[in-house]
DNA sequence: TGACGAGACGAACGGTCGTGCTATTTAGTG
DNA sequence: CACTAAATAGCACGACCGTTCGTCTCGTCA
């Protein structure tokens, strides 16, 4: 890796950070030039819009989501473990990765409305991650630990529910009971679809 | 109500639903001048600081909601009925009332790390929300329509975390099924709760 | 009629934004 | 070591930010 990668991905990974405290909106090549001691056009000429910022700061982000969530999770065996272990590594490892928590909850609400190559991105990255969940469901479905009849897209939807009200009460509301509502609704979530 | 107070309540309006499409930080005050009509400076007077401006706009929101959500439940039977009023009247009536759907949903995300009077205000709003729910919760118990050893904190919990995930995939992924998740989710949780 | 206060206006301030150009420094290669 | 290409810095731009100021236009009331 040359000199450039090197400062490039250094780069993106201080602007994940950043992004994740104030958003895509609230992040800036000025500040971002600041935090990594770079100059504003130095910092600039690697990705030569904004938007290229932004788009490499959301893939950066995913890669981590696959590296830290997914993959730990298919070295276990099919079925309801992966599906567990996915769980508590969003709990445990993503949403303390990063010091805002999860980059997506930023992310997702600020672009909700507002078009273009960002929420696209985003949007295709969530829905890649509800399949995910979807497909670890219907594999404990063939191995008999979750009902025959489970509702796949309801399980997904249940457990996004979960994550999502994790990151809300936990972070905004600072409930320091919300790993324990989290894991207690998983486990309810989990014995409805035995 | 004199000239003055009218326009305000124009302009404070119009900010609620620009903000529920770009958020607190994406409310500046020339495109809010732009969109009613106004000088950047006629409109600035009204509030002599930009956080004032958003803290109105976070009180009429509060008051939309109390408006909208909790006050027509109150006109039904205490308990399930009740409970049941608030679900479906955020679903209907209060993610519809604003171009964006519910403001708190789209401001939460990005005041969770940015200390300020905006955030405590939302902070103090969204715990009051909670506390509202529960004391619906707690007359369901008492008119026996729920469980007498229901956890009232995990069924707030439980209940953000549709609201949220109903959010989330109508407005984000844009599911045309979202509403027929949240209602069954919902569903759940009242059975859960019985 | 004339004074007064409320409300809105245009212009301007110092800053920061994203984005170009042009040097200058640095890293990699023969 | 010299040479070249890549990496970074400096500077300037037009646009927009929140905010301040002085001014103008009204309706109200003495």
């Amino acid at each position: 890796m040359g000199k450039g990668e090197e400062t490039k991905s250094a780069i993106v990974a201080e602007a994940l950070d950043l992004v994740s405290r104030v958003g895509l909106t609230g992040l800036s090549i000025g500040s971002l030039a600041a935090a990594t001691g770079m100059s504003k056009s130095g910092l600039f000429a690697h990705f030569r819009s904004k938007e290229q910022l932004q788009l490499q700061v959301l893939a950066e982000a995913t890669r981590r989501y696959q590296e830290m969530v997914f993959r730990p999770a298919l070295t276990l065996p099919r079925g309801e473990p992966r599906v567990r272990a996915m769980f508590e590594n969003i709990l445990h490892l993503w949403e303390n990765d990063l010091a805002g928590g999860c980059i997506f909850y930023a992310v997702s609400a600020e672009l909700d409305d507002q078009p273009g190559a960002a929420r696209d991105y985003v949007i295709q990255t969530q829905l890649d991650l509800s399949e995910a969940i979807k497909r670890a469901a219907a594999i404990a479905v063939e191995e008999g630990h979750f009902r025959a009849d489970l509702d796949l897209d309801q399980f997904a939807f249940d457990f996004g529910a979960i994550m999502g009200a994790y990151h809300h009460f936990g972070r905004l509301l600072r409930d320091p009971n919300a790993e324990a509502r989290a894991t207690q609704a998983f486990e309810s979530l989990l014995a409805r679809s035995r």
